[in-house]
DNA sequence: TGATCCGTGGCACTGGGTGCAGCGAACGGA
DNA sequence: TCCGTTCGCTGCACCCAGTGCCACGGATCA
């Protein structure tokens, strides 16, 4: 895909002014100020690259297409969630895993609020914006999902219950974020971000928690009547427990 | 949106060959051969349009766009889900409700299994057609997500409990349905569908269940030491109740 | 019979996206 | 210093999806 967006950085400690094109960084201040002032669709390509002063053909060769220039960074973002979770402990506990993963996400937002809180603006509005970044948290999904797949896969229904916390847990993390994108970026995002993942994570249980010995104040004993809501004994044991 | 593709029905009782325009079904026809035989990318409207027989202009009347002839009854299908979830009972459990109006998806595949196992093998294919899924099966999540946002509001987390179901229910079907699409067809849906629904039912739980009496033997005691996995406990309590 | 409505088709145009070829600056070797 | 290569940028021509407009023709109705 589109070349990876990291900070320039030189091997020898020069500074070296910009050495990463300064032409993407351009073409995305011309489109955003277009996009800000005029509307997504009403802006051509044309109309960015006279603004950014390069040619048309540029712009397709930092950006595959129109819509890929308002999320510049997801394709590195993407990146560093797949290492991240490449580099896995063999013992982390997944869903805890899979929630920091998540986290990543979060930040990138976090680190640029006002240029989210206007892409935000911008995606609410445009119909074809919207169904890009379905297809970009589609793919952040899918990197959770096949990492649960890996540590679930052998378990009865691994695959399933893979699938479903990595729904879950992106769909608590949006839940989060967009609610933080809607107070303009005023709200905490971190403990917004936390207290839902927080709740997918208690609602999925955490899988590898060291057992120790077993002395009698450890044991707890739950009584329930057949056909009781699931939900009611689950909230029971999650605070005993 | 497009048009109702359901069945074309006189009211009185005469069969009335074809009221229903018998073009959309053409396109579709002829777009899906040439879909087949060449490749969705490699196949323009114009071969379309040729192949049924009628004027390039006439196709977007039936279909906003090229992406939309692939998915011909999606629009139908989402009419259903929300009429079907604003009939609901004022006392329906809420995660069963939407448990069951996902099943009107999977019914919607299951109704032609050749057509969908096609689909399939297309969406799988071409990245703007999975991209188009993506806002297809977004909307179907939106409107179970409003449903329970209306449902569990009031509690706490509500707003978030309910894009977690949501999205979670919608994951459960999709990897059903997926398994099944992947059989060809050969599968038995119906019983996968149950099973994933049943265990996303199970991890959010009931809401609304009769209590009635205590009877000694509808009592079930659980014993668990502290720190073991919630996941654990849960099946066994799953199994117990 | 004439007016109207509607489904249809043709046409021209916009705009996103691509393949290709040329051009100039930087770089490396003789 | 000069030359050849490479690489990034540009302009050009082209394809195709999607739209607005208008004209045609059949069906319906006054």
């Amino acid at each position: 895909m589109s070349t990876s967006s990291a900070a320039p950085r030189r091997e020898d400690g020069t500074e070296a002014a910009e050495v990463r094109p300064p032409m993407r960084e351009a073409l995305v201040a011309a489109a955003f100020r277009l996009f800000i002032e005029r509307g997504y669709e009403q802006t051509t390509v044309d109309d960015i690259v006279a603004l950014a002063g390069v040619g048309r053909r540029s712009f397709f060769r930092y950006f595959p297409s129109k819509e890929d220039v308002v999320f510049p960074d997801h394709e590195r973002c993407l990146a560093d969630m797949e290492a991240f979770l490449a580099r896995s402990p063999e013992d982390a506990d997944p869903v805890r895993r899979v929630c920091d993963a998540a986290r990543l996400v979060h930040r990138m937002y976090a680190e640029n609020p006002a240029f989210s809180v206007q892409r935000y603006h911008l995606t609410k509005k445009v119909p074809g914006l919207r169904a890009y970044e379905l297809s970009v948290v589609w793919r952040y999904e899918r990197a959770l999902a096949a990492y649960l797949r890996g540590r679930l896969g052998g378990r009865p229904d691994g695959i399933l219950r893979a699938d479903v916390i990595a729904a879950a847990v992106v769909a608590a993390h949006n839940n989060a974020l967009r609610s933080w994108l809607r107070s303009d970026g005023r709200d905490d995002a971190g403990a917004a971000v936390d207290h839902a993942l927080a709740y997918a994570q208690s609602v999925f249980g955490d899988v590898a928690v060291p057992p120790r010995g077993v002395a009698p104040e450890d044991v707890v004993v739950v009584a329930a009547r057949r056909g009781t809501p699931l939900w009611q004994v689950l909230r029971e044991i999650e605070t005993a427990l």
